[in-house]
DNA sequence: GGGTACCTGAAA
DNA sequence: TTTCAGGTACCC
């Protein structure tokens, strides 16, 4: 479900929620997550700092070792800060929903961070340093991502775009959703070879892509089945989505019919005729 | 590089 | 019953 706006806003949003709080406890309770070893080391530990990094959520805590929490929330993780206080507006079925995908929990003076993943592939490591996890590739909400250094990573690239760009390897954070949509405001096709864009090309596959990310974070990321916000609320992108899940029904901007096909187990949504598509 | 697997649940 | 899902690790 996360790609990095959806990722960007819940660190956002948990950093002014946990920031200065103290850590009581760690309750891993999936037996999936072993990559937890000794949770009994945050005991005490006071949060320093919430951030993003690639699609990780990290927690930094101080005190005596540096340590900290990464969680990846992969398809279906979700990260809600709960105050502690009894929730007068869920229902019990919405409660006890939460509860069967509960995975692990973070005990704090003053309230608690909740990870429930409803499919499981979602991780949390405890840390000694950020090395494992710090991506090589670039972010494409960074000041670093420019045509030059994009047009160098695309290099002589036979790869399909669409899959080009969900490659972590090369930028991070882009993922199923917004590589449709980059590619249909950047108006290129998504079956184009990545590494045969002219240079005018690759300068509107920057701009397409930073101004996608941006109004995505505005707006909190996109809320399709899953994602929730730290508050529990849901993102608001999903007004925005010109091609993904619209399969059939017509182009915002021709009025043809979205197109839906497979590329490698995935669905890319395009206009044929924006997107020149042969 | 491209398929397949990991897991669960909702919708077709 | 089958298909699909905001991700990615691991196999040829």
């Amino acid at each position: 479900m996360p790609e990095l706006p959806e990722v960007e806003t819940v660190a956002r949003q948990l950093a002014p929620l946990l920031v200065g709080r103290t850590v009581k406890r760690l309750e891993i309770l999936d037996t999936k997550l072993l990559n937890v070893s000794r949770p009994g080391r945050v005991r005490a530990l006071s949060i320093a700092d919430v951030r993003r990094l690639g699609k990780w959520i990290t927690i930094s805590l101080k005190g005596g070792k540096d340590l900290w929490i990464a969680v990846h929330l992969r398809m279906t993780g979700r990260l809600i800060f709960a105050d502690g206080r009894a929730e007068k507006g869920a229902t019990k079925n919405d409660s006890q929903q939460e509860d069967k995908h509960l995975r692990a929990r973070l005990l704090l003076d003053q309230g608690e961070l909740l990870f429930t993943d409803v499919r499981r592939f979602g991780e949390v490591r405890l840390l000694n340093d950020l090395a494992a996890i710090t991506p090589k590739a670039i972010d494409p909400m960074s000041a670093d991502f420019q045509p030059k250094r994009l047009a160098e990573l695309l290099g002589k690239s036979k790869q399909e775009l669409k899959a080009w760009l969900l490659r972590q390897d090369r930028l991070v954070g882009l993922g199923n959703i917004y590589a449709s949509e980059i590619l249909y405001r950047a108006r290129l096709s998504p079956f184009r070879p990545a590494g045969e864009l002219t240079t005018k090309e690759v300068g509107q596959l920057v701009k397409a892509t930073r101004q996608i990310l941006v109004k995505a974070v505005e707006n909190c990321g996109t809320t399709f089945s899953d994602f929730q916000t730290a508050h529990g609320s849901i993102g608001s992108y999903q007004r925005f989505l010109k091609v993904y899940g619209r399969e059939g029904q017509p182009c915002r901007r021709c009025s043809a019919s979205v197109k839906r096909h497979n590329q490698q187990g995935r669905s890319t949504f395009y206009c044929e005729d924006c997107q020149n598509v042969d």
